[in-house]
DNA sequence: TCGAATTTGTGCGTATGTATC
DNA sequence: GGATACATACGCACAAATTCG
């Protein structure tokens, strides 16, 4: 299977590399259907789908009566996840660090523990978790979707169930586990990339093409975990920066 | 704007809820285009239009004259990035943990450093540098691309010109690095994600629909970068894994 | 083994609705 | 209000690969 240089792909070849190297830069109209059609001696039909399949990449955004441009990319934020301190919750710290006034929603719920859930926090399927939702705004635009998950055979009792209530409120997992007594030694982060839920997109405000970056993160205290989450957030706005320090 | 449920949006939410969920299971055959038609009261041209989404989506994978599948994922494999140590390069040993035979190739050219290269390592636009692109495999699969940057005014006339030549090929940047007596004190690194480049698809056998999570990394000896590199693997298949220390 | 039926890939034309300018 | 431009949907034709009797 050689080339297989197809009329769309040509078309789509040709306006992604304009794009890419800036000769099409962003916020500029693109050419209309009918106008690609007659350059490029195709079909009005087969510009069209060309110009979708540069707005599934995220390189264009469309508007009905308007025309194509190429989408005009938030700078990517590098969001730095290697420094967990003991008493100070990640999210507020970075937004603020940034000049940006954060906000955070939450959602607390008793549930069983559904299977990738229980592997993760190494308790049986169905046990009871605190599940809490989190919609954390940064300047009243949402930035970050949450969903922690914290085993009640940990917490339950010890006045600090509700992540977001009482006296620990606000101050992360590493200060209410401390609380207690369980003493936080680690914390593991694992990014991957999939395409957004529906519902996800909307929250996010995400354009059409862009994907989401999810982090499962666990806390553990020793060999024990105590605490995972997943954080959702836009893959073209954010990017995690980890510091590793060598061992010999 | 409230639901906008067109017919296409209804087929590819359908499926791919049959398809999250499991009732369509990996492998399985989907209807057919005029099946889906007749089933759904749309038109052929929806239908098509639906399967293509969930292609773009990475959930099926289409063959002429067979059929719509739904695709069997690779098994998403841990790629632990927290240990760098001193004499051993990450890939080969990451490999060989994983029961799997790494084979490298590399190719280094001098060439000007471009300015995105130039800002990570802080010298001037322009300066020369060893560019060095690697292409791993394991297995005899292509499971990684590497581009590698050392800028030449450290390494110049010291031996270790060529990362993969010499007396400390294939031992990595820390151990060359001590060599010359600099002493790597920190890696950082920056996963992110993007749709792959039409030859990064090709040579990582990526399925349509499938990105690419590019991972930036970068050396220090102090605060002083010494070597780049951005590490191109298939998203399906890799996700990184940080472990982080508490600081009080 | 071969050929017909099936199924997808690509491309074209058209119609209707809606938003923009 | 009229011209323009995109969004959705339908139907059709032919090529290429596969499947199956």
């Amino acid at each position: 299977m050689p080339e297989d240089v197809t009329k769309t792909r040509r078309l789509v070849e040709d306006l992604r590399q304009q794009i890419i190297d800036g000769t099409l830069a962003p916020g500029v109209l693109l050419p209309t259907r009918a106008e690609l059609a007659a350059h490029y001696q195709v079909s009005e039909t087969t510009a069209r789908n060309a110009l979708k399949q540069l707005i599934n990449e995220g390189l264009v955004v469309s508007r009905t009566g308007s025309g194509h441009r190429v989408r005009e990319r938030p700078p990517m934020v590098r969001l730095a996840r290697d420094r967990y301190h003991r008493n100070k919750p990640p999210f507020a710290t970075e937004m603020r660090t940034q000049g940006r006034a954060p906000q955070v929603e939450w959602d607390s719920q008793r549930v069983p523990a559904p299977p990738a859930i229980a592997e993760r926090l190494r308790i049986d399927v169905g046990e009871q978790v605190m599940r809490t939702a989190y919609v954390m705004r940064a300047d009243g635009e949402v930035e970050q979707l949450s969903t922690s998950y914290e085993p009640l055979s940990i917490t339950l009792g010890k006045g600090i169930e509700l992540p977001e209530a009482g006296q620990f409120r606000g101050l992360g997992v590493i200060a209410r586990m401390g609380a207690i007594g369980i003493h936080v030694s680690e914390v593991v982060e694992s990014p991957y990339a999939r395409p957004p839920l529906a519902w996800e997109a909307e929250r996010l405000g995400l354009a059409p093409g862009v994907w989401v970056m999810e982090i499962e993160r666990t806390h553990w205290a020793g060999d024990r975990p105590v605490e995972t989450a997943d954080i959702v957030l836009a893959a073209d706005r954010y990017r995690p920066v980890y510091r590793i320090a060598l061992t010999d």
